[in-house]
Order: C-alpha cells, then structure tokens, then sequence
DNA sequence: TTGAAAGCGCTAACAA
DNA sequence: TTGTTAGCGCTTTCAA
C-alpha cells in the first residue's frame, strides 16, 4: 500500500500538499498540481490507511452497535429477526455516511465498554439498555449516544451531557392499546398477553394492553399474562404449557411476530383452530414472518424497523458531525394492520 | 483516556517498561517494577489505543465479513436468517478469540476492496462469492482469507498463495441427493427443485438432485425446476405463480427453508393440501423456521450452519496467526431430519 | 534491568 | 502556493 509520503516524493512535492488534494482543500493549491496529484492518486488506486488517519484525527469513523445480551439467551442475538431487520438499517445508514460499524456484543457490560473505548468509537447505539448498564456507560464514554426502545429514568438520562444522548423510541404503549382495543371491538373479552420479558418494552406493552382492558371495563387477571421462557431449553416445552392454558382465552396480544407465530402453531397443535377458538394479534410486522411463514396471515402492530435504525443512525452521525440533535426524544408511529389472525366474535 | 507516555511519567519510569509488563515481556523486568506498574495499570483502568498499537504494529485485529450483494436482493442481506446464524458463530468466535468484527457489506466489489484496505482487514471471510471477485479480492488482498461456501474454479484458486485461502463448504451435491433420494423412496416421482439463483450452492445441489433422480431411472423435466423472484417486489406474485404449477407434481425439493415454508404456505393458499397433496423438503435446518415457524414442521437437510461460522472464524485466526491450515478445504456434513412435511406414497 | 529514540502513516499549525 | 515539522499513542531496537 502507497503512502502520502512516497506520492509525495514521487511527485516532488510535499505531503501537505498531497494530502491537502485527497481533502479537497484545495483553495491554496494551483489547478496544475491539483491536477497532477489527482491523477496520480488514481493511477496507484491510492487509499488511506484509516489507521494512521484516525491517530492523527482522534476519531475512529467507527459507529458501536452495542448489544448487551443476557447469559441464557435462547440463541444467539443476530438471530432475532427484529435485530436483523435493525441492523439492516443500520448499516445501510452507516456504509451510506462513510462510517463503519462494529458490533459490541457481550452479556459483560464491562467487556463491552473496554471494547467501545480500545477503538474510540464515535458514537454509540445502545439497544434497549437497563438504566445501570446505561449509567455505566456514561461514566467512561462522553460522545454521542442515541438509544434505541430505552426506557430510562430521568435520572439516569440527567446524567447525561445535554444533546448527547437522544433516544428512539415507539409508542408501544399505544400500539398495544390499538392491538388490544381492535381485539375488544370484535367481541372479544378473555385476552391473554404473551411476553418473554417484564421490563423495558415489554412493561409499556403491557401496560398499553392493560389500559385498553379497563377502558373497556373489562377485568384483568393474572392468568392473562402469559409469560413464556425463551431459552432454548425451554421454549417449546414453554409454548406447549401455554398452549394449554390458551383455551381459557379467546385472543392473545403477543410482544413479537416471532413469538405470535411460534405460540399459533403450538395451539394448532394441541387442536384449537386459528382464528376460529383463537385469534392473534402480533408485534412489529415483520413482513417475513406476519405475512409469508404464518399461517393464517398476521395481523400484526406494524412498526418502520428499518427505518427506524436508519433514523437512528443518521441522528447519530449528526450528533457525530455536530448537528445538534433536534430534541431528545423521538418516537415513532405504529399502525395495526389487518391479516387472517383474528376472528370476528360479536354475533 | 489515560496514555503509556503519562503511565510512565507519574511512575517515574520509561514507556518501555510500561509497555512491557502489558504485554508481559516481563522477563527481564524486576518483580518489584512489575507489581508496581500492574497495580498502577489496574486503579487507572488502562485500556490500550487500538488505533495507535495497530499503526506501530501495523496490524488492525478486525476480520472483516465480506458479503458482497447483488443490487435486486429483497432485503437487507443481514435479514437471511441463514446470514444472521452464520454470523452468529463468527461474531461468538471472533470475539472470544479477541478480535473485531468488521461488515463489509455492498453491491460493489470495489467499494468493498477499498474499505477492506483501508482498515487494513488482518483476515478475510468472504461469503459464496464468485470467481471473478474473488479474483478481484485476492489482487489487492495477501492476506489469510476463508470463503465459504464458495465454489471457486481451480484457476483462481491457484492464483491464491497456498496457504493463505481455505475454503470451508458443505456436500451440497450430497445433501440434494439424500433428500431427492428420500423422497423417491417414499414414492414420490414428479418432484421438482425450488431455488432462486442457479449458480454456486444451487448448482450443487441441483446436481445431486437430478442424480437421484437418474440413479432413480426418473426423467428429469426442465418443467420441474421451480425458479423462483426473491425480490421484495416480485417474491409473493412468483409464489403464486409456481403454486399453480405445483399441482403438476407430488414434492418439492428446495435450496432454503425459508423459501420451503413460503412457498409451503402459497401452496395451501392455493387449495393444496401438505403433505397430502404435496410434499416439501427444506435444506439447512434453521429450526425457529424448519421446527417451529412452518406447519407441518419441515422436513430438511439438516448442516450445522453457526458451527460452520466458528469454524470458519476459528481456522482463518489460526492462520493470522501463522499457524498453518490443515488443509485448503473442509467439507462438513448434511443431515437428513424427517418431520412432518413428507408423505409416504407408497400403497 | 531500564531507558532513549525512531518510526508506523497521516494531519495541521506554522513558516517560507 | 508550497514546504517543514511536530505530534497522535504505541512498539521495538538498541544502547546504557
């Protein structure tokens, strides 16, 4: 690989000059030399070596993906569809800036935070982070931070630098309502809600579907929520147990197409019929699965996942770039969009 | 972030000593210095500037993914399910072998060579790629690469320096065979073959599928060979279109399970019954699909996809770090699994 | 057993 | 308009 130096001397000239062409400052040089360097720099296919380049500068053109996982996951965290879908976004956004992105991946928030700061990342996405993992973060790293389906406290956000986080989030709480208010309005009353987690997203979810419930008038019992292991030990004995339970139930919200589409099967199995005993209404809408592996078709709470991570990288390179973000918070819309997985029960 | 140069400085010693109890040359250091400068390193919690000890060092720790797309693909490729497991394994071994993780991901092979070099990639994992860009690759490119699943024609393999290119596959043509075989065995005999591209892997196990047929004493039909349009905009119409013509035959033998399960489900759209009417192997066992997504569960040729990816990000480290590859290939296994998707047509 | 100093490739302040 | 040079943080050779 050519260096600056030898183009330089090669060209007879000095590396500023060389390296001042290859960054287009360019007002103090003369169009001949501008001319000759390019040419040159094309003709050897010269590339930087973002190494040296990023000593010099004290950045890195790195972008974090920062995935804290916790030990017993059921398979491995790239594998989760709505993550992919994300990640797709994400690195579109990033390759499309000119950055790079590097993927912080550990159950060890310690092991994850040496990484970050070993590579002097320049900003950072952290998924649906724990406010102490959050905090922890924070304490080593003070550049931009935008967090995806974060719900942290206000204190643990007030930690942070003013215009140095900023977080994307859904409005989850509504699109459960929606979910579960659909459900109500067609006659349903016993509905269960299906989740593998209680906090973060999950919680707001559920509230949202409490909520509907009760402005409905309707009771809510725990035996409603039904809260499956994910694992992979455990997850199709769990769907099996659950499954069970189903028939006390008309309609199930689900926190994920995935899970949705999982648990429908396991009750086709133990014989209910889908929509007719059951009826389903999923999460996020991943065209894959609520529209082409489930069936019947999904009607599902849609989200923009990808465009979501795409935003969320974009607010982020701005940041990076110093743009002040346009505010701390964004959430974006859901949408129900209606498939086969829900029966009409009102007569 | 604190330095070596400001370690040594509050230590009262030189850079070359701090540098040498971390990375434990420390033979030739006294015990006392040692303990001294490991306790200081400690209470500061040194983290060592990647960017920096890879310049002096000129090295980078990254291994870069290489999946070099094509411009029409239906979605972003991170959400191929048997991408995201693949990745799974390498993202695992990479970094418990204490490297990074770097994508490169494009429709260009250029941008791609540019931004493997520009990051100065120690090695190289390149995803099925074709012959004339792995060409491309390796004429910028000397160091340890590992394709995998590629099918490289024996003239640019040798262009690679032996030693320094492995390729890790699968019997393709094996696995196609076994489960083509299979389903002759059961009485099937108007069987057809659904892929969405006809090189590389395809081709493989197009081979050992029409091989089974002939060692079979079947006539192979060109009208058996279901090629499907993946992209986004054109997948569910060609779906449907291929289900019509799934009436004319009794099995389907396909190249996905992702592409078995969607097409599964066309093909009950359309009135067919699974696998009464119609019967449908898969291939690679992604089991949230093959076992729990589709319904009936799929039968399917069974690899281990994430123990290939560690295997693969396992000998291209042992060749970083010059232990010598055992040998310039490796082909793992198939597995036949039966579950629900096949029906005996046999009186 | 320890230290001085050059050098990795590039940038940028400053001088010419 | 162009060039000199110091310096980014670390490694490593060589000398002390």
């Amino acid at each position: 690989m050519i260096t600056i130096k030898e183009i330089a001397r090669q060209l007879d000239m000095s590396t500023t000059t060389v390296s001042n062409v290859i960054h287009g400052k360019t007002k103090e040089v003369s169009p001949e030399t501008i001319e000759r360097v390019q040419r040159f720099l094309d003709q050897v296919e010269y590339v930087p070596n973002m190494t040296a380049r990023n000593l010099a500068q004290n950045k890195s053109k790195i972008i974090g993906a920062v995935l804290k996982t916790t030990e017993d996951r059921y398979s491995h965290i790239l594998m989760d569809p709505f993550v992919s879908e994300m990640l797709g976004g994400i690195e579109t956004a990033v390759r499309e800036a000119g950055y790079f992105l590097m993927l912080y991946i550990s159950d060890d928030i310690a092991e994850i935070i040496e990484r970050i700061t070993t590579w002097n990342a320049d900003g950072l996405l952290l998924f649906w982070m724990m406010d102490d993992d959050a905090a922890r973060v924070h304490k080593k790293y003070r550049k931009p931070v935008v967090s995806i389906d974060t719900y942290m406290s206000r204190e643990t956000a007030e930690q942070f630098d003013q215009d140095l986080l900023v977080n994307i989030g859904l409005e989850d709480e509504q699109g459960a309502y929606d979910a579960t208010s659909y459900l109500i309005g067609k006659g349903h009353r016993k509905i269960a809600f299906l989740s593998d987690k209680k906090d973060g997203v999950d919680q707001m979810r559920f509230r949202g579907y409490r909520r509907a419930l009760s402005d409905a008038g309707i009771e809510y019992s725990d035996r409603y929520y039904f809260l499956m292991r994910s694992t992979r030990d455990e997850i199709d004995e769990s769907l099996d147990r659950l499954a069970e339970k189903a028939r006390k139930v008309t309609a199930v919200v689900c926190t994920s197409d995935m899970f949705a589409a999982m648990f429908l099967n396991a009750c086709i199995r133990h014989g209910l019929r889908v929509p007719e005993d059951i009826s389903f209404v999923g999460f996020d809408d991943i065209t894959n699965i609520s529209s082409r592996l489930c069936r019947p078709r999904l009607t599902t709470v849609h989200q923009d996942i990808g465009g979501k991570g795409m935003l969320a990288a974009n607010t982020l390179i701005g940041m990076i770039q110093g743009r002040n973000p346009s505010g701390s918070e964004i959430i974006m819309n859901t949408r129900l969009v209606e498939r086969e997985s829900v029966a009409d029960r009102r007569q």
